[in-house]
DNA sequence: GAACAATTATGACAAATGTCATCACATATT
DNA sequence: AATATGTGATGACATTTGTCATAATTGTTC
């Protein structure tokens, strides 16, 4: 019987899964989070076999919580479900060192051989992934994404040089550096770019 | 046997809900769809009891969807099934007559007791969206929100005084007022807040 | 018919944005 | 030692953005 947990923020969809997988024969769902918070904690006291990730959760995310548990080793497996078919996702949980990565675009018996699979020591990756990921690493340094995500909440150069404690022409600076790089010709459209690479 | 149509994008959450409910005695899904249109052409052809419309779908969305039929009296039920708890879609859902407003944040149960409700003749409607919804309407004009729309895209005002055929001045004009009357500092919180309120 | 809202425009101004060159410093890499 | 990269800064400049006043036109409502 293979023991798995499943965290998902969207509480139709875990719940409808859960109920699916726990009719397979050889699955047992031992338990249901809503946040990555929970998820980490529960996998550390249950130890499942596999742990179901989704990406977009609240408090922490579903790649932060994969790096954390194989950082400290946990013998789960780890597969991520995401609806998203970004490059800079499935290389950062590549990188992380996950068992699975699985779209939501699959039907649920797709889910459950991906399971049985990672449960047999193979790897699961969205084939679309594999491919797309061979070209186009994030170009952005890490104080590029950071003031690019303060660009994404609406914030102004000032006060982004406040909150950083930068020169307001410091900050005009990453974002022009941004702006060329992602090759597009304004910051609405940086971030639009590098939102839907997963580099932010 | 109530039947019912599934129209939801994401195909794991439309398999598994499927799934789900057919598995009660009184419901029997009859057709799963993963785009606007053929929900439209599927509701005329089968005339299903009951309707199940996701919003954000490809070539139309779910209001849309669920204002055609409605206007040409279709007699099957619709139910919009939705992630977002925004006051814009609701009212929208509402005015067009809609039987039911129901979040994929509850449980599939809850689901399938608002489709036998619905069948009885009552209106489901999420309870944090009704009132939600007593305050707030959308403020903004037609030409506004459509200047918004092409700003979310990065398009500067220039760009778009050309594909409107306006003056520059003029668009400059509408983003103004669309910051204005949204309260906020610049476009980009403006995108923001609009999308948040389903004013887009 | 007057009042009102929506659409469109112009001109003027201040503030924010984006670009570029150029510099300094620290840390890796070769 | 030389080179490359990331971080941080300054100044100058052109362009874009955001604000405001003002006004003509149209359609709707009282």
């Amino acid at each position: 019987m293979i023991r798995i947990i499943i965290a998902e923020d969207q509480r139709m969809l875990r719940g409808a899964l859960g109920s699916l997988l726990n009719m397979e024969d050889d699955i047992e769902v031992i338990e249901e989070v809503g946040n990555g918070e929970e998820a980490y904690n529960t996998v550390i006291n249950l130890e499942p076999d596999v742990c179901l990730l989704d990406i977009e959760m609240p408090i922490k995310s579903g790649l932060e919580v994969a790096e954390d548990l194989m950082r400290i080793g946990s013998p789960s497996k780890i597969i991520i479900l995401t609806t998203f078919a970004r490059p800079g996702y499935f290389k950062r949980a590549v990188n992380a060192g996950v068992h699975g990565y699985v779209l939501k675009d699959g039907s649920s018996d797709e889910l459950a051989e991906a399971i049985r699979n990672v449960m047999k020591g193979k790897r699961e990756y969205a084939p679309e992934l594999v491919f797309g990921s061979l070209q186009g690493d994030n170009p952005l340094t890490e104080r590029e994404k950071e003031v690019l995500r303060l660009v994404a909440e609406g914030k102004t150069a000032k006060e982004i040089s406040q909150e950083l404690y930068l020169s307001s022409g410091t900050v005009r600076n990453y974002i022009s550096e941004a702006i060329n790089k992602l090759n597009v010709k304004n910051r609405i459209e940086a971030i639009a770019v590098a939102k839907e690479k997963g580099w932010m």
